[in-house]
DNA sequence: TGGTACGATGTTACCGGTCACATGTTACCG
DNA sequence: CGGTAACATGTGACCGGTAACATCGTACCA
C-alpha cells in the first residue's frame, strides 16, 4: 500500500541518516560502518523500499538499456541470436530490448526514437545489410552487426563464415562426385548472400569446373526454394545436387522433388545451411551446416557491452566456423556411384 | 557534436522563451502561439535537440514500457506473439522489452527487477502456468497472460480456445472412422495441456467411446513426440490415428513412422496443433489447428496498454478459435476405408 | 601531544524534463 | 473605458536518485 511512494529519504529518515548514507548502501559502497549500513538495510526492509531505476538512470546518465533491431522476431535464426544476446546482457548487467524493423522506414524511426533519445546506451543490428538501412545509424553510438559482416569498419560485428561455409557445403557436394550443381540464393542485395554465393563458386573453381552453375534467387523463405526446384527442373540438364542457401529453401526444394516424383538422396543431393531445429525430422533428414547462433548473439552481446564500456576501443570483427551435420539428404551422384 | 548535451533550456535561449515553452512546443500543446511555436521549432531544428526519454519518463512518471516474460525466444509459438505484440505496443506509444525466464527463479528475479523498480508499466506473460511461476506476479501491476487462460481472474488474458480445438481435432479423426485414437499430450502441469486433454477426452466421450484411450506425455518438443510413437507400438493394440498436442511432437511421430515402415497417413492419421510455418513442408504435408498467434499478440498488447492506462477495469478473457487445415497426414481410417 | 590522513557521514547541487501556479497580455463585453 | 475571461508565457518546485565536496571524528605517526 505505501508501495511505490517510499522513497531514498523516507528511508534516510527512518533510519536515522541522510540519504546518501542510504544510496552508498544501495551500491554497495565500502564507506559505510557495518552497524550504519544494518540499521540501513533494516529501514529498507522495513519499508519495503526498492530503488527507481528510472530515477538512477537519469542521475547516472545511463539508461541501461541496449537495443536490438531485426527485420521480425518469428524467424528462428534471428529469435536465437536474440534470445542468446539478451541473456549475456542481462548477465552483463544490461537489458537489451529488442524491436523489428520490416522496412527500412521503421528503422530509421526506431533509431531516432530509441537511440537519439537516450533510452539505449547501445545497438545491436541483426541482418544490417538487406538494404540500406545501416545508412541511418547513428554516428559516435556504440553499435554491433550480428550475422553478418558489416562493409565498413566503424563497428564491431559477429557473424557466421558464410565464404567458408559455402566452400565446404559445395565441396562436399564436390566429393560425393556431384559435377553438376544447382545453388539457390537468398535476395541479391544482401551480404549473406553474396558471401555464400562467393564461397560457391570458390568451390567450383577449385574443382577446376566452369563457374556456369545454375543459380536461382531466392528469398529465404521454404516456397522460394520449392520454385527454384522447378525451374532447375526446366533447364536442358538438370543439376545432381542443389546447395541451397539456408534450410528453410533446402526444405522447399525437398518438398518440391517429393512432389515431382524425384527421390532424395539417390535422383538429387540437397544440403542446407543453418541445421534449424527441424532439419532433421524432414524426408529425408537435411544435411546442412549448423550456425551456432547462440554463440553469435551471446558474442555479439559481448561486444556490445565492451564498446559501450570503453569508448574507445579497436573494432573486432568475429566470423564464426559453421559445422557440418551429414544427414540423409545428400549421397554421392548416380553415375559416381556405378564407378564404387 | 554538441549532440546529447543540448536540453531543453539550450533551446529555450537560443528561440528567447522559457523552457516551459520549449516543453509545451514538443508536446504539442494548443496553449502556444504559432509565431512562437515556429521560433521554438527553428531552434529545436538548429540546435538539433532530441528531448531525454529517460527525463521525460522521471518528470512524468511513466516509464513508457511494458515488459513481456516468456519462457524463451526461440520457440515459434512464443517469437511469433511477442513479435505481434511489440508491433501492437509500439503503435499505441509504448516500448515492449522482452526476456526470457527459462525457469522460475530467473522469473522471479525479473518481475523484481522490472516491475518493482518501476522500469515497466505493465507486464505480459506467456505461458505463465508451467510452474508456479504466476504466484510471483505483482499484485496490483498491470498483467495480462497471453497463450493460457488463467486460473485466476485477477488479469486479462488472450489465449487459444484449447478444449474446442481438441475436441475439433479429435472430431476429425472421429469423422474419418478412427475409433482408437492415441493422445500425446505436454507437460501435465501445464494449464494448456489440461485444456487440451480435456476436450480430447470430451470429444470421444460425446462419441460414446469410453476414455481408454492411449494418452503419453510429451515435453512440446519433437523428440518427445517420437519417443510416444515408439511407446504406443509397443501396446497391445496400436492406435490408428494420433492426436499431438502441438505441431513439434506431430513432426516428432511423422518421422518415427516413417524410421519404423509405417505409413502415414494410410496405417497412421496424425494431426498436430499451430500450424507452424513448416508444417506443409513434412513428409506427409501435416494436418493440423491454426493458432493465430499474431492476433493473440497483438490482443494481449492491446488489453495490457489499456489495463496501464485505466487503473481499473473489468478483466477480460479472450479465447480465440482455431482454424483446421487439413492436408495430407490424416485420412480414413483403414477398417473404415474398406466400408466405403 | 599536535598534525595529518583517512574513514564515515552530511550538504547541496544537479540530471532534464514536467507540473502547478503566477503573471502578463489580449480581447471581449457592458 | 474599466473589469474580467481566456490565452500566452514565465517561475519555481519537484521527480528520486547520484556526484562532488564539506565536515567531523579518530587513528596513526613524528
Amino acid at each position: 500500500m505505501s508501495r511505490s511512494k517510499v522513497t531514498i529519504r523516507d528511508v534516510a529518515t527512518y533510519a536515522g541518516v541522510s540519504h546518501q548514507t542510504v544510496s552508498r548502501v544501495i551500491n554497495g559502497s565500502r564507506a559505510v560502518r557495518p552497524a550504519t549500513r544494518a540499521r540501513v538495510e533494516e529501514a529498507i526492509a522495513a519499508l519495503d523500499y526498492r530503488p527507481d531505476a528510472l530515477a538512477q538512470s537519469m542521475a547516472r546518465g545511463r539508461s541501461g538499456y541496449l537495443a536490438c533491431l531485426s527485420p521480425n522476431l518469428t524467424d528462428y535464426t534471428f529469435s536465437s541470436i536474440i534470445d542468446a544476446a539478451e541473456m549475456e546482457a542481462r548477465e552483463n548487467g544490461y537489458y537489451l530490448m529488442s524491436a523489428s524493423a520490416p522496412d527500412a522506414e521503421t528503422f530509421h524511426h526506431l533509431i531516432e526514437d530509441l537511440v537519439q533519445s537516450g533510452r539505449t546506451e547501445g545497438i545491436m543490428v541483426i541482418n544490417p545489410f538487406a538494404d540500406d538501412r545501416h545508412n541511418f545509424l547513428p554516428k559516435g553510438h556504440p553499435v554491433v552487426f550480428a550475422g553478418a559482416r558489416p562493409r565498413e569498419e566503424a563497428a564491431d560485428s559477429v557473424a557466421l563464415d558464410d565464404v567458408n561455409v559455402a566452400l565446404n557445403s559445395t565441396k562436399h557436394l564436390l566429393d560425393l562426385g556431384h559435377r553438376y550443381i544447382g545453388m539457390i540464393t537468398g535476395p541479391g542485395g544482401e551480404d549473406c548472400t553474396q558471401d555464400r554465393t562467393q564461397g560457391f563458386l570458390q568451390a567450383l573453381q577449385q574443382a577446376g569446373l566452369d563457374s556456369t552453375a545454375p543459380i536461382v534467387e531466392g528469398n529465404w523463405l521454404p516456397d522460394s526454394g520449392y520454385r527454384a526446384f522447378k525451374q532447375f527442373c526446366a533447364l536442358d540438364k538438370r543439376p545432381t545436387a542443389i546447395f541451397a542457401q539456408n534450410d528453410n529453401m533446402a526444405v522447399g526444394v525437398l518438398r518440391a522433388a517429393r512432389d515431382f516424383g524425384l527421390l532424395v538422396p539417390d535422383q538429387l543431393s540437397v544440403i542446407g545451411v543453418d541445421d534449424i531445429p527441424m532439419a532433421a525430422y524432414f524426408a529425408p533428414p537435411l544435411t546442412t551446416i549448423r550456425q551456432d547462433f547462440s554463440a553469435i548473439g551471446r558474442q555479439a552481446a559481448r561486444l556490445l557491452v565492451r564498446a559501450v564500456k570503453n569508448a574507445v576501443v579497436t573494432k573486432e570483427h568475429l566470423l564464426l566456423p559453421g559445422e557440418m551435420i551429414i544427414r540423409r539428404s545428400t549421397a554421392p551422384a548416380a553415375d559416381a556411384r556405378d564407378l564404387v
